[in-house]
DNA sequence: TAGATTGTTAATCGATTAACAATC
DNA sequence: TAGATTGTTAATCGATTAACAATC
């Protein structure tokens, strides 16, 4: 096995976080097993393809039982990383990345929120969900003496490449951007592009195929 | 042409909401054109792919120059249905709530904002943006009164079901979805849930592959 | 004109599905 | 045991790429 054997294609990358999600569900309920077909019912994929998916990390299933519902979940949670602890700051305190202060996500994913940055004086010494907004002239100092792994951006566009270069340089190698503009990193950054408003452009698109189709009735 | 004729395929509608960041993004520079080769460089997407990708609809392009990125830009607004005006309301006026108030988005994608509701009587009557918090028991009438396209949900995962099917029953045909937990909906109603998370959980998944390959060399 | 770049076809590649032996 | 359901292979389907004639 070489350096590169382990490499999930982006396709599995795409739906693990679904499978979480409708594992994460099952948990409360008081079933023991969980069938590739009901799995297809909730998330929308087909049973084959759920199979083929998990069989490509391991073998969890028990014939004509289905998957162990906490196993599989626990096994999710393992494959996504989740059970290693990581290190994220959020840069911009306005609206979305106050919000994102109070986001839930972290914990269970096996992350934690430590710090929060702003430009703003009015925000700095501000406490949010127990986090006290830093000036983010001590950005460097902070990223240099406590290990971050990932960087939350909710910036303005403007600031967006300047801060970015910034916590490259301060050696951040992960970055969860949600500002809406193009940003150049290294090839060995990690950059998520978190477009938040995503769902709002595909209703859209379905919503004017459907008066399209539907105008066309003739 | 039949009814169903115009029918998108969704590999390429995923592919939509990034082709207008980058290309809203051009709008501000001085240049007049851009290549399928240019682009590809920002999406990351092939040229090949992207001239197949716009092809699909028309021909946009003009050999040897390039797409006026101008009129390349309208274009892709007219598919994505942005020149229509669509009404959107706000399910939940909590942390995420409140910074979705203050969303840009809307606008530029044709959205207004027409109303937020919460059950909370500390939230109910606060101003938002300049839009007042409503009784969530107002939701109905709101709805039978005003022409509502989208209801954003952002209340917390226990209530979702029931606010779900109260939307439903109400008439609403597109719901954009930010609760983590299973939504059940008729055939016939648009959902898009925005896993607000997803850039988290792809960013763990990718480290941990990162570290697993890392001691993997031997 | 020569160079550049589209739009499109055919070839390739990869992802999904169908099917079924294995087995609980 | 009979029925259910996995894990996996081979077949199919669809998406991407390579290539190039057309043409600005």
């Amino acid at each position: 096995m070489g350096k590169d054997s382990y490499n999930i294609p982006d396709i599995i990358i795409g739906r693990l976080p679904v499978y979480y999600k409708y594992l994460k569900n099952l948990q409360k309920s008081n079933k023991k097993y969980v069938s590739s077909e009901e799995l297809a019912q909730l998330t929308g994929f087909s049973s084959s393809l759920i199979r083929k998916d998990l069989s490509y990390f391991g073998t969890f299933g028990k014939k004509s039982y289905g998957y162990d519902i906490f196993c599989l979940f626990q096994q999710i949670n393992i494959i996504m990383g989740f059970n290693y602890q990581k290190k994220i700051i959020l840069i911009g305190a306005g609206h979305l990345g106050q919000a994102l202060a109070y986001n839930k996500g972290y914990f269970e994913r096996g992350y934690e929120l430590t710090a929060i940055f702003d430009k703003n004086p009015n925000l700095i010494g501000l406490v949010i969900n127990d986090i006290e907004i830093k000036n983010i002239n001590f950005l460097e100092e902070f990223i240099k003496n406590n290990e971050v792994d990932v960087a939350a951006l909710t910036v303005p566009g403007a600031a967006a490449q300047k801060i970015t270069d910034r916590l490259v340089t301060a050696g951040i190698k992960a970055i969860w951007d949600f500002t809406e503009v193009p940003l150049k990193v290294p090839d060995d950054i990690l950059l998520e592009e978190q477009l938040i408003n995503e769902g709002l452009c595909k209703l859209s698109v379905k919503m004017n195929q459907i008066r399209i189709n539907d105008s066309e009735i003739e």
